[in-house]
DNA sequence: AATAGTTTTGCAAATGTTTTCATTTTTTGC
DNA sequence: GCAAAAAATGAAAACATTTGCAAAACTATT
């Protein structure tokens, strides 16, 4: 308990060697005699001696730390990204910094200047799109940047993540296929989320594929939330605009609308079919369970932890990122419009 | 675009002054003239210069961080935790370190330890329920430590949070009000969980208020999942041992349980009550709405990093922990038990 | 224009570690 | 036992900053 100061000098008095022969003890074990080590060993643990990673950091060796911002913390979508992520990067011996910019470009950026002043080994940030001034910053730092979860080819930093114009194509073709004709979309606020954006632009190809268009005037727009979710759907039903199939930007907002439709008792997926992306935990067990589109976060996560420590560790080779790619997952929430429905609607 | 390499003595020899001018106009800029001031900037600007906490920190200056370790973050219960300190420790101007232990209580000394490596500025722990040697570490540091979550008096540091065992007996004792009789419980692991265990306690101690017992094999397990407490209680329901009431250990646990029974066809709360605790977002929405008792997340996660805060700027005083109440929000999943149950029940 | 007071700046030491190089100690081969 | 080789250790410089102290540069006062 001596509560002292025990800085690497403290324990190389109390072991009577040389303050370099304790930090080689440290870093390179095997130069030092097994005797001296245990000395050593025994000094550190009565002086409850912590190594001092600032101290490190400042010869150029590696912080242990990467930075990691993403949007918000507290959506499923992102959680179960967060934990995988940390997980594998811990594994590989790296901490994580973490901070959240809530969908503000510009707050990302300082976040990003604040991560590279603790002197982060590397940086993963959510998404494609970011200030100009965020990639600038990173570029001109040689530790290596991954972006995570969307995927694109050419890109200032490899991705790791699914194509998410791809994820809505597949639940746009799906729909389509199953001869939905009314259709209706509720996305969250596309503004700093390319993720979003991409969805809708493909489920809209994806419908276009059947000859389906979703009016103007079917677009709803829900934060990430299952209340706003559940409300917006419940205007929707109750304005009579009755839509056969809604696309849901996210499993999040799927629900809150599942929970809608139940409460107005129209019956999923006999009056109404719904659909989501993500595949979030929890989307397989619902009653109905969720069609969805899966994206898999766990993979995403662990697969860019496993790139920025390789690009850590051998800076040489600017490694490529990875595409994962969605599935559509086809539960019990999507099925054909009734026939009376399609021949109402051919009528026309 | 100087990618050389940009330290405090490039930027003053850029600047044409002193590196300790440089380092002043950081750290205390009304000691250094605003012409000087103009000059330093713009050759930082110029040059890209990013300071270097880590350079910083070994003059025993603050690190600007605060280690923050919870049992797993993909779980609403603490994603929302995470999220609300995150956001009130980052605007007092410190960046979170993370780390999650999956419940293994070794593995959260061992990170403990590499968090004060980093010489964090604070630690956060959740729960009251440690690892001595965790205990023992943190008390040997002077860097002020919190526990969250979970409100207990006398703790080795001081606790923001709410009582468990409180929460569970306002759940225990409103099942017990509403004349339920045949109650099962439906809890995650109690191992290396206190919060858990305590609500266990709670709530049976709510329900023996009014005479009420859980008989031995209604206990059930599930983890913190939807999928296997909906698993659970579908081997509940076919084991015909139906209760009247089911308190879940937390709401996410809840929902699993109300899609198993709406799977099954049993109305909640015509046919069975459904309880959970911690009023997570969503809960709200659910269809029936879900009475639980709201641990409110966010507002432990921000006092907890305004408490810790307070303690890094002025370490002398001790602050003492907060107590946050846990309340009571009935809603539409549970009500008295038929009739025709009670008298059933009373006869026998 | 000289003095005293104030503001601004630079020098040098300090922080806790790692690492290169030289020195000492140990081992090995005879 | 001795020399040569190998292994283990220590001294000192280096890393990027901050800060106490003293020197220098300004202001104000006479």
């Amino acid at each position: 308990m001596k509560n002292k100061k025990s800085d690497i000098v403290a324990v190389a008095k109390a072991a009577k060697v040389s303050p370099s022969t304790v930090s080689r003890s440290f870093n390179h074990p095997d130069l030092v005699k097994a005797s001296t080590r245990k000395k050593i060993d025994k000094a550190v643990r009565r002086l409850g001696y912590i190594r001092n990673r600032a101290a490190q950091t400042i010869h150029g060796i590696r912080s242990g730390t990467v930075g990691l911002i993403v949007p918000t913390i507290d959506h499923a979508i992102f959680a179960e990204l967060i934990q995988s992520f940390s997980d594998s990067i811990e594994e590989l011996g790296f901490t994580i910094l973490l901070a959240s910019h809530g969908y503000d470009l510009q707050r990302e950026y300082a976040l990003t200047r604040k991560m590279l002043e603790h002197r982060v080994d590397g940086m993963a940030l959510v998404g494609i799109e970011h200030e100009e001034a965020t990639i600038q910053l990173l570029s001109s730092q040689d530790s290596p940047s991954v972006l995570l979860w969307n995927y694109s080819a050419n890109t200032p930093f490899p991705c790791v993540g699914s194509d998410n114009f791809q994820a809505g194509w597949l639940i746009g073709d799906h729909v389509g296929r199953l001869q939905h004709r009314r259709v209706a979309a509720l996305f969250p606020p596309l503004a700093g989320n390319d993720r979003a954006a991409q969805r809708l632009l493909g489920a809209e190809a994806g419908l276009a594929e059947h000859g389906v268009a979703i009016p103007k005037d079917r677009y709803l727009e829900a934060p990430y939330s299952v209340g706003e979710a559940k409300a917006a759907v419940t205007r929707l039903i109750l304005s009579d605009q009755v839509p056969t199939a809604l696309i849901c930007g996210n499993d999040v907002i799927a629900w809150g609308a599942m929970h809608a439709l139940s409460k107005q008792g129209l019956r999923v997926p006999q009056d109404i079919s719904v659909t989501g992306i993500g595949d979030f935990k929890g989307s397989r067990d619902f009653e109905p369970a969720l069609t969805t589109v899966r994206i898999p976060a766990r993979q995403i996560g662990a697969k860019a932890a496993a790139l920025i420590a390789q690009n850590i560790v051998s800076p040489q080779e600017r490694l490529a990122g990875e595409r994962v790619l969605p599935e559509l997952v086809i539960r019990g929430t999507s099925a054909a419009p009734k026939v009376s429905e399609q021949t109402e609607y051919l009528a026309r």
